[in-house]
DNA sequence: TTGCACTTACGAATAAAATCGTATTTTAGT
DNA sequence: ACTAAAATACGATTTTATTCGTAAGTGCAA
């Protein structure tokens, strides 16, 4: 088996990672302007915190091109998960569904989206 | 209006505020030992970080007594909301519905518990 | 080919968080 | 009053994360 340890991306980790998700594949340069609009920060300072992504194993690269190109090597949804369950076991006592609970109560979702969450439910209780 | 700004705790911070969150009140030596059971850390750290909280405003303490009596000046209610926003925002495109999705989906509910969010739901529902 | 614009590499400075050693204070027991 | 045990205060160090300056490589346009 391949041996795989999670790394925890950072705060500003996941905000690189954010914009890769999104576009999919992204040079240091789309995601540092990504970044750039919304926070002051150096286009080496991007640079940087890329490589140090690369060397953890968070995105991949293909530098056989002058502009090197990048894409994520961790998924969107393990990355939520694994938060999300750290989250859990931190914050909410290890019951997913008081965290469910709390983000129902307290963050509106349209009905499309309520419906959305029954169909789920529904499934979940004929297991 | 009061000006309270929300100060956002550590890692290490909240491991402590989950301890005196469970305990209601704590000395540093209660908190300590709590940690210990999971960590190897000095008392002095403990003692460090919890000096630092107080001067933060995480949590109030009566230091009328020798053994200076810690408690939250924070509620588990707020910081969770707090750092469920934060992922909300961060990880899941502002949809909260995606969270509850991805967390159910995730990690397994007693029938009974499905049956809270259920009633929850139903509420939501009827608005 | 020369030079300019753009890129990566990389070391180093800065900032933030965590850790701990040592000095000092407090108080309860003798 | 004295001492030991236990507590706090606090500076200093270590570790981790973030930021950026500067050097060096690359290729395209004139």
């Amino acid at each position: 088996m391949a041996n795989i340890k999670y790394v925890k991306p950072t705060e500003s980790e996941l905000e690189i990672l954010r914009v890769i998700w999104d576009k999919g594949i992204a040079s240091v340069r789309d995601v540092h302007e990504a970044l750039a609009l919304t926070k002051d920060v150096g286009y080496t300072t991007t640079l940087k915190l890329m490589q140090i992504m690369h060397e953890k194993g968070l995105v991949k690269r293909d530098d056989s091109v002058k502009t090197h190109i990048y894409q994520a090597a961790v998924t969107r949804e393990k990355t939520q998960k694994h938060m999300l369950g750290k989250m859990i076991e931190g914050l909410f006592g290890g019951s997913p569904t008081q965290l469910v609970m709390q983000a129902l109560g307290n963050y509106k979702a349209s009905d499309k989206e309520l419906e959305e969450i029954q169909t789920l439910l529904d499934n979940l209780k004929k297991q």
